[in-house]
DNA sequence: CTGTTAGCGCCTTCAG
DNA sequence: CTGAAGGCGCTAACAG
């Protein structure tokens, strides 16, 4: 990142296996042009004839010409590329935002380029963004659902507009989010609903946005219903972790509901839950987060909350449009998807 | 692809808002050198007075220089950037790979610009590719796990190195990819070897040579053993897909053993046995492919498979690099990874 | 060891 | 409506 670049393949290695690639200079000789009026023609420039138009597209197709973008780059000084900035990105939740960013970008015109870290810290984040602007890219979306990547996020120069996405609802940058307050009331109502005198819960990793939010609506739903608030359980997302805490909570009679932050945990859960034969919904009632595709064939169908990924990632390119579109010292803007309840058989009544 | 380039958001929109970055002229000045030995100090050259190269180092960190790799790529005609096409990019095997490849990616000191398809055909792909070429990617990675989509990758032209990873076996361009023969036979054997007569399978959808190979594999493993082949069902790798033909193969009292084509699809089959009261691994056997992280935690834990498809994706950028080296003509590398079995309770002997 | 010169392919500005 | 000139930021080739 000090601008020295890594060694990299010598160009001999390359060189020769690739045969020149036709440039405007050459679709204009063919066209019988100026390569300037092939340029107009690829810009989609008005003041072109019709017919010169004609000749220079024939030309184009003949040559199979491709335009370089990075001469193009250098002298627009637009990249037409947004960089992604990605953790855990082989979950269902950050590969389903990052292809909704990469479709939208790809409608809006823009190339898509990822830079995915391995350690959640600002170091790593910085690093990312700063290859990523080595490359000009015009802006950055960053699925990066922690506080220290977030805060590594918002310090990124401005020149480069950056927008968030599937960080909880609290950032500092532009984002598109999903309520999880809401989400976490909702699912923890619906278990009160059934009955229950209250709600247990298996959170998610400190530090992670989406945990927080999802643990303070459990606690006020709980708090407005008047029922007793147990104390949270904090687990790591993964289906392991849901599985050695729930095997607390199934040695525990008196639990009987049980909000996990994500789908992943809810599956251990259940299986600790069925291993120590407490039956679902009789015994426990189970409702998770996410709504992942697996979430419909657990046993039994895990109720969940469902939030659509691609669509927030979508959503951000859009945020990001918008953005340019603001003068520079304006305020975020924040798209915050409200996720639904999708109740299914692990929280049906008893009854 | 013709060209002509999509109308973008206009230069005035994004202008000024983006304070000038220091150019290799400043840093040269700020040090007192030429601009060219700031170049060579960048790029590692040699000779270059170790004091001079440090005045250089200096300048460009309190300068902040970044360089500029339009220009770069424009003047050395090597953009330092793999493209990856990519199919199904939410699902943990392409994403794990995805991943992997953008790890070693960066590491050989390449960017990584995606390209993702949402339909399987040849056009799409050429699309995919045609974008990616546009960016003058040096390479292509193609994560494509369809016949028709490998096609349309080996007709890439031959200017840009194209590697393919988790395409089976049988792919005409260079590829990594698993020994799903072995696997399924390993998968197939382990549970003949549990006193079963014979084992059904559930595999994956026509065209797709994974899910021809663990078919193949099985066939010949059942052959092999003299035990009876019966009909192998199609799903569609998803857990619906396993549901559904689980609820046929759950009412059939004849059978004792199914090999799933992937770890989703035995999800689906183990809540079809569980629902119609076949107890797992007593009254019927299964195993999986893929090892998912969730595949320890369904019910019972589910014997696999395993395939590690991160390190696959960082073996395609070795493949990548290895075919660098090569004459243009010669023959396509190929590296194939040979599968584990990770037994676990799903198939563990009734007795 | 360091500086100078000449483009890479394209777009912007200004002429015609 | 079309063409000519100039330069984007950088590296390769050659001087010195």
């Amino acid at each position: 990142m000090d601008g020295v670049l890594p060694p990299r393949i010598p160009v001999s290695a390359v060189d020769g296996r690739r045969p020149r690639a036709p440039v405007m200079m050459d679709v204009a000789r063919l066209a019988g042009v100026s390569h300037q009026t092939v340029s107009r023609v690829v810009n989609s420039h008005a003041n072109v004839r019709a017919e010169t138009r004609q000749r220079v597209l024939d030309a184009m197709r003949e040559l199979n010409y491709q335009p370089n973008s990075a001469a193009r780059t250098l002298v627009t000084r637009r990249s037409n590329t947004i960089g992604i900035v990605t953790v855990d990105s082989t979950l269902f939740g950050p590969a389903s935002m990052v292809y909704g960013v990469e479709q939208a970008a790809r409608a809006a015109g823009y190339f898509v380029s990822v830079a995915s870290i391995n350690t959640l810290t600002q170091r790593a984040v910085r690093d990312a963004v700063s290859r990523l602007e080595e490359q000009s890219v015009e802006g950055i979306v960053g699925v990066v659902p922690h506080d220290e990547a977030v805060h590594a996020l918002v310090a990124v120069p401005s020149g480069v507009i950056t927008v968030a996405v599937g960080v909880g609802s609290g950032a500092a940058v532009p984002f598109v989010g999903v309520d999880n307050v809401a989400g976490a009331v909702v699912a923890t109502r619906h278990l009160l609903a059934q009955g229950h005198r209250t709600v247990h819960h298996i959170g998610g990793p400190v530090g992670y946005p989406d945990a927080r939010e999802r643990r303070q609506g459990w606690r006020r739903a709980l708090t407005e219903a008047g029922a007793p608030t147990p104390d949270a359980l904090t687990g790591d997302w993964s289906a392991r972790s849901g599985y050695d805490l729930g095997r607390v909570l199934a040695a525990d009679r008196a639990v009987t509901a049980v909000f996990c932050g994500n789908d992943q945990m809810a599956l251990g859960l259940l299986r600790a839950l069925f291993e120590s034969g407490r039956r679902i919904p009789a015994d426990v009632s189970v409702v998770g987060f996410d709504d992942v595709p697996e979430a419909a064939y657990m046993i039994p169908p895990l109720s969940t909350v469902k939030q659509d990924f691609t669509e927030m990632g979508r959503l951000s390119i859009d945020l990001f449009v918008r953005m340019l579109g603001r003068p520079p010292g304006s305020d975020p803007v924040r798209i915050l998807l409200t996720p639904t309840l999708i109740p299914r058989v692990s929280s049906r009544s008893a009854a």
